[in-house]
RNA sequence: AGAGAGUUGGGUGAGUGGCUGAAACCAACAGUUUGCUAAACUGUCGUACGGGUUAAACUGUACCGGGGGUUCGAAUCCCCCACUCUCUGCCA
């Protein structure tokens, strides 16, 4: 969430940021919650004066008690009668106060960078750039969603039969590729500097509070209510949690993390055309990529983990293009996002496979999760991550773009890893 | 799952109602000493929200797993919850 000082130094920008996020009322926002922060304010620095009071009398009814003085002790002890009262009044003002502010910050938005275009839906994003060929196919090309049937790779029915729909199973080549893009996946992030994790994959509530899926999104996990934990959307969420409430030196910086982990999603009601075969499911395989970074940095590292990815899907010789969403598009928390998305050949449609974004201080507040510098001044750290990438649309792509009458042929830097070079 | 024991500052660990934001030791940091290193010695050494200051200094309040209660006063007593450990059971 803001900062409440974010939004009092740097009204303006803040307001405007807002309004590039077609916040209407942005305005009233601000002033509500600076409103309830002098309130805040008030109430707890009343709350302390007269906590100082009952403080200084507790210790004289304690000398005094100790001197045998208990009658003097009784006296003043019939002024406390009259304090309890006004503290404990005080304490639930105060209390109110900061909840209703904390339910406020809840609902606003990080404020966009000032390169995110204005804009209300996917249309706005702004094309940063394309690279790579788009295949032109044979003559009754198919799409992944045939084509996983006529080479018997991937099982929807099956999937149905044991859990529901969106639940694919993965079969025989199917299953090996899914392998082999994992293993390619972190083998090429931990080139790059990415230490590897593997987190769980069910959390707690305060870890879905910390990433900002709580409280707004939680019809969109699957909640296993026995045991009050979330099965995990996407691995920023085990991940990014790792450190929270955690102070790193600014030595530890940056932190890069990377993790395979499934993603659950419910999807509720998104279900329609468009989502046909793997282009939408609510069981997914990604790689994640994290990094905790000095403010100074998080922008250069956004720029890093958006060329890193895009140089797997140069490997993978997947044609692609990266957007820049717009204010109306973007993510709740994110500062400035890339979504990378590649081009699917018989969908003849662009799918979006990783979105990398900076989120600035807006987890870490949340988080508590800040770095002490030379200077032994503690400040919050900034958070970014990035899919790299998620597996359904790469296979989606990897098989309607390379398919011949002779079968599918796997890109070249997966050989090893596959073992085989045909579908 | 059943029974018992625990949860204190970066770590170990004292503390059963006021003099405890919290002993002691270790680690860390700065300095003295030193040819260098080590040792020794001295000092610093939590977080949050306020006040204060150009910035500090200084200062108020809160925090001993989380929440509630008793009391003039709670790390300390009571209740609820979470987690950890040990034994028993079960199990990849």
């Amino acid at each position: 969430m803001l900062l409440v000082n974010q939004i009092r130094e740097n009204y303006d920008q803040v307001f405007a940021g807002l309004q590039k996020r077609n916040i209407s009322d942005a305005a009233l926002l601000l002033d509500r919650v600076i409103a309830l922060d002098d309130l805040r304010k008030s109430t707890q620095s009343q709350r302390d004066q007269i906590q100082a009071e009952a403080n200084t009398i507790s210790k004289q009814i304690g000398q005094l008690m100790k001197e045998g003085k208990s009658a003097e002790a009784q006296l003043i002890r019939e002024r406390t009668t009259e304090i309890k009262a006004q503290i404990k009044e005080l304490d639930e003002q105060n209390a109110k106060a900061e909840e209703d502010l904390k339910a406020l910050l809840y609902t606003i938005p990080n404020v966009p960078h000032s390169s995110v275009p204005q804009g209300r839906s996917a249309e706005d994003n702004e094309v940063v750039l394309t690279n790579g060929t788009i295949p032109t196919l044979h003559e009754g090309k198919l799409p992944h969603w045939e084509l996983i049937k006529k080479y018997d790779i991937i099982d929807f029915d099956l999937g149905v039969k044991i859990t529901g729909a969106g639940f694919p199973v993965y079969k025989g080549k199917g299953a090996r590729l899914q392998r082999a893009l994992i293993n390619f996946f972190l083998d090429e992030a931990m080139a790059a500097g990415y230490m590897e994790v593997q987190p769980p994959i069910l959390v707690n509530e305060d870890s879905g509070y910390g990433t900002g899926q709580l409280p707004d999104k939680e019809g969109q996990m699957y909640f296993a209510a026995a045991d009050n934990l979330y099965l995990i959307p996407t691995a920023e969420v085990p991940i990014t949690n790792l450190y929270r409430d955690i102070i790193l030196n600014e030595t530890d910086l940056p932190v890069k993390n990377v993790g395979y982990t499934p993603c659950f999603r419910r999807e509720a009601g998104s279900w329609g055309a468009h989502v046909r075969g793997l282009n939408r499911l609510h069981q997914f395989d990604k790689v994640e990529i994290v990094q905790i970074t000095h403010p100074d940095q998080s922008y250069a590292a956004l720029e890093s983990m958006s060329s890193y990815v895009q140089g797997l899907l140069q490997k993978l010789e997947l044609p692609y293009r990266v957007l820049r969403l717009c204010g109306g598009d973007m993510g709740f928390t994110s500062a400035l996002t890339y979504d990378m998305e590649v081009y699917s050949a018989a969908q003849e449609r662009w799918l979006e496979v990783s979105s990398v974004s900076n989120f600035e201080t807006y987890q870490t507040n949340r988080l508590k999760l800040r770095f002490k510098g030379e200077d032994k001044k503690t400040q919050l750290a900034h958070s970014l991550n990035g899919s790299a990438l998620a597996l359904p649309r790469i296979v989606a792509s990897i098989l309607e773009n390379n398919q011949t009458p002779e079968g599918i042929l796997m890109p070249k830097v997966l050989h090893s890893y596959l073992g085989f070079d045909k579908i």
